[in-house]
DNA sequence: TCTGGGGTCCTAGGACCC
DNA sequence: TCTGGGGTCCTAGGACCC
């Protein structure tokens, strides 16, 4: 059996905890500062009874509750908590994989009473970190995925023969994870509307009218296959940072401006990471030009924000425009490996060690307390 | 007054090599 | 000059998840 622990509004729930004052309060927390322009990174379950939930824009949940609180993301604490999290659970015995940042499943074998084992598991952690957890139970991962949903918050649901089909026909095939906009409507025209419709179709139909997604989806509900291990300690396959701008600009040297800045997060973290890439993506978007991305791979590995900016430079030139109207853009590096920190050319060691001290600066000053000055007309205009 | 930001995986076609 | 077959890497874009 496989145990998924779903932790219950993972964000707002940790801000609730940490501070008194936010607790029993309807709570947003939102990924940006400017708290009318974003959207619900998070909700508490005192602001989804106002109908609030994650993915909303703020000023929607605003409207629906005007009292609401709002805080802004702190990824730092949850990842520390996720990391925590994982560690109690590694304390039970079992194998434990990260699912995600507020997700988690435990291969329990043939553990006799999952379902106390499960309680266990809740009381603990809500002792150790004051926030509740959602458990599913079943034979597979993405059944057990399905489980954690159905008693949310602090619930436990356990999926197996006795219940399974009662239970399947009562859930709508858009809650099954891998299945979203697109693949509903592809089920709606099969006359797919049920996770229990979706179960009893063979693995050939399936794979027939979905490809490997239907495919995909036959296995992950009748095999009862270990868990596909995702440690937390692996490295990235990307890295990247995006930003939406309050209203489209066509002033270049602003534009210019914030892939500057965009480059020099992405290098950072690169270089934080012990990581280069060789491949620079970049992306833009207006109300023009829905979507405009390239990306081009070099051979020579890099970490430096410069140099990742010059290499975003010629991929905007690519556009063809001289200068579109844009909304949003982003800046993303793939195809990573480990840093190779043994600059041959004089040059080059004399540039390495010049990021190296940039980077010790803002490590003992805090981030941002030296940075290029080109940067700062993303706040001038 | 229109809905962020961080990711992963998959597919299909083109270029190029042996 | 034209023809097969096998394989890798790169790019663009789609779908999905938290």
């Amino acid at each position: 059996m496989i145990l998924h622990i779903d932790m219950d509004a993972f964000f707002a729930s940790i801000e609730q905890a940490v501070n008194p004052k936010l607790k029993g309060k309807p709570l947003i927390v939102g990924s940006r500062g400017s708290k009318l322009h974003t959207v619900v990174c998070a909700a508490s379950y005192e602001a989804k009874a106002y109908g609030i939930d994650s993915g909303m824009p703020s000023l929607d949940a605003f409207k629906l509750c005007p009292d609401l609180k709002f805080v802004v993301t702190d990824q730092g604490k949850y990842i520390w908590t996720s990391e925590q999290i994982l560690e109690l659970l590694k304390g039970y015995g079992f194998e434990t994989v990260y699912a995600s940042i507020d997700e988690f499943q435990m291969d329990v074998l043939d553990a006799p009473n999952p379902q106390t084992l499960a309680k266990n598991i809740q009381e603990q952690i809500h002792e150790t970190f004051k926030i509740t957890a959602s458990i599913g139970i079943a034979r597979n991962g993405l059944l057990a995925k399905l489980a954690s949903k159905l008693n949310k918050p602090n619930g436990i649901a356990i999926l197996d023969p006795d219940n399974l089909g009662r239970t399947l026909a009562e859930v709508p095939v858009k809650k099954l994870c891998g299945v979203g906009v697109k693949t509903e409507l592809i089920f709606e025209v099969l006359g797919i509307k049920t996770c229990l419709d979706l179960y009893q179709k063979s693995a050939q139909f399936l794979e027939q009218n979905l490809g490997q997604n239907g495919l995909n989806l036959y296995l992950g509900l009748h095999s009862s296959e270990h868990f596909k291990a995702r440690e937390i300690e692996e490295k990235p396959k990307s890295v990247g940072h995006s930003y939406t701008l309050s209203k489209a600009s066509q002033n270049t040297g602003f534009i210019k401006a914030w892939i500057r800045l965009l480059s020099e997060m992405v290098g950072r973290r690169l270089r934080q990471q012990n990581l280069a890439c060789k491949t620079v993506h970049l992306w833009l978007s207006g109300p023009e030009m829905a979507h405009f991305g390239a990306q081009k791979t070099y051979r020579e590995p890099t970490n430096d924000s410069c140099e990742i900016y010059s290499r975003s430079l010629r991929i905007m030139d690519k556009t063809g425009q001289k200068s579109p109207k844009i909304r949003a853009l982003g800046v993303t590096c793939s195809n990573l490996f480990p840093a190779d920190n043994s600059a041959l050319l004089k040059e080059d060691i004399r540039k390495e060690g010049l990021i190296k001290a940039l980077d010790s600066i803002n490590t003992r000053q805090g981030d941002w307390s030296i940075y290029p000055a080109s940067v700062t007309l993303t706040r001038h205009i």
